[in-house]
Formats: structure tokens, C-alpha cells, sequence
DNA sequence: CTCTGTGCAAAACTTTTGCACACTG
DNA sequence: CAGTGTGCAAAAGTTTTGCACAGAG
């Protein structure tokens, strides 16, 4: 009986943050994204949904839901920050160079190196991000 | 006798990049560098040794670099872009998280592993970043 | 002499912030 | 009703660009 993931919504609720309209809507698009979208594309959705929320709203929103570990802040190659909920288990991205678009991966074998590595080092791993740029093969 | 890495001016040559005064100044502020300075960091350090030369010019030099492939960018957490000389051979970074500090390593193994999950997708690797942010390890 | 590179200033773009008001809990 | 969140507009921070001129090859 493996418990569902909680939602977004959900995990706001425990981490004592309101749930306003705008907000409501933010976490609907966030739920519903599988891409990593910036923020203007954000914006995009939500005003598709509910037009007249602001941009800065949804700055706003992004940051606090970062800083409350909710959601994960990328920089992959263009100047822009961009977003994905904090997946159930880690993963890293490929991001095909030629179309820009973003494949999810996971290896546990780069994961326990990591760790080996950064324990020589005498380090602790906060959290880390390994972007693959990629072309599809030829041949 | 290895050959010593040819200078970034070699390499400019090299690559029919003209090399002008404020040019031989970046340059040199670069090669001179074993951090990974912001736009803002290299013009005060080429203002260090001769006053006079544009940020603008630090902006359009580092773009030229890059794209002959002189030199890379990097992103890690700050919204800045961040350069290096491209090492001979490429290393990874670990970040303190609570100074900023910036350690390289390699680990040939990651590398590996790397190449056999692109393959296995179908990719073929253009580059990679892999950035691990971490904390002094305690006890 | 031609063409790339530069300084300067303005513009473009992304993100943050001050303020007054609205709304959640 | 206290405190958090929002819209709006302005500001701040970063990077790019148009233009006329300077200098490298």
C-alpha cells in the first residue's frame, strides 16, 4: 500500500503557506508540467487558465516554494531559471542541443560515486545537478 | 616531451582572432585566473592592470572565446555566467554552499558511466556539467 | 586598405522590490 | 484581525546592440 505522492497543494498546506487564488492556479500548472518551463512560460499557463495574475506573483511564488524545498530551480544552458517539482527520486537531464529538448535519467551508479568522491573530499552533498548536452546518434 | 598547452593567445591565433590591446589584457587576466570569474570579476581585474576597457568589451570577448571554443561558461547557483580556460582534461565541480568556494575534481569513472547511459539512449555527448553543492563535512 | 574590435550610450531582458490593498487562516 | 500574498509600477542587475571610430593584419 504504497501512500501517493502528496500533491503540491498538499505539501503547501503542511508547510503553513496560503492557499490563494493565484496560487492555487501556480501549483495546477506546476502539477500539470512535465517539461521545466521558465518563468515567463509559467506565467503563460497560469494566465491561460486565470488571466491577471502578475508576473511578479509568480516569481514570488517560485521562490517561496523553492525555498521550502517544493520545487527545484534549473539553469541548464539559456540565461533563465526554470522550474520542476522535486521529483519523488533524483534524477539528471539531457538536454538535446539541437531541438532543446529535456530527457530525464537516473543512475545510481553516478549518484554512490558521487558521494565516495565528495566524502574524500570531506565534503556533505547538499544537492547537485549533472546536465548532459547531448546530440541524437548518427548511424 | 609532452608539448606544453599552447597560451590562449596561441590559440587565438590560432584561430584568426585579432589581438588588440584590450584583448591581450583579457587574455591574460584569464590565463592568470584558476577561478571561475563572473563578466564583473574579469573587468575589474583587466582594470587592474590597464584602466579604460569597456565591460562591454569583457561581454563581447568572452562570447568570442567561447563559441571558438577557448573557453566555457558556467552557471552553478548565482545567475551570473561564470568562465574558465578550457582544461585539458575536464573536471567537475563541487561548490561550497557556504562560502561560494569552487573545487574541481575528475573522476573518470562518472565519465564513463556518462558515455554508456547516452548510448544506451541513443545520444552522443556534446558536454557536460555536473555540479555538486555541498557543505564541510562534520565530525 | 579592409575588416574586426572597441568605447560609449542606449536598449533589452530578467528578476526584485516598495507600496497600498486584498484575502487567508 | 494579524500577517501573508497580490497587483502595479518602478528599480535593479545582467547582457546585448547600434554607431562611429581605431587599429590589426
Amino acid at each position: 500500500m504504497t501512500k501517493a505522492h502528496p500533491t503540491l497543494t498538499e505539501r503547501c498546506r503542511q508547510e503553513g503557506l496560503r492557499l490563494t487564488g493565484p496560487r492555487r492556479v501556480i501549483l495546477q500548472v506546476l502539477e500539470a508540467s512535465d517539461d521545466h518551463p521558465d518563468v515567463e512560460e509559467l506565467h503563460r499557463r497560469v494566465e491561460a487558465i486565470e488571466p491577471g495574475v502578475n508576473i511578479a506573483t509568480i516569481y514570488r511564488t517560485v521562490n517561496t516554494l523553492a525555498e521550502h524545498g517544493l520545487i527545484e530551480r534549473h539553469s541548464f544552458a539559456d540565461g533563465r531559471m526554470r522550474f520542476e517539482i522535486v521529483p519523488e527520486t533524483h534524477h539528471d537531464h539531457f538536454i538535446n542541443v539541437e531541438t532543446g529538448e529535456v530527457v530525464e535519467f537516473r543512475s545510481d551508479e553516478i549518484e554512490r560515486i558521487q558521494e565516495e568522491i565528495a566524502r574524500q573530499y570531506g565534503f556533505d552533498i547538499v544537492s547537485h545537478t549533472l546536465d548532459i548536452y547531448v546530440r541524437p546518434r548518427k548511424g
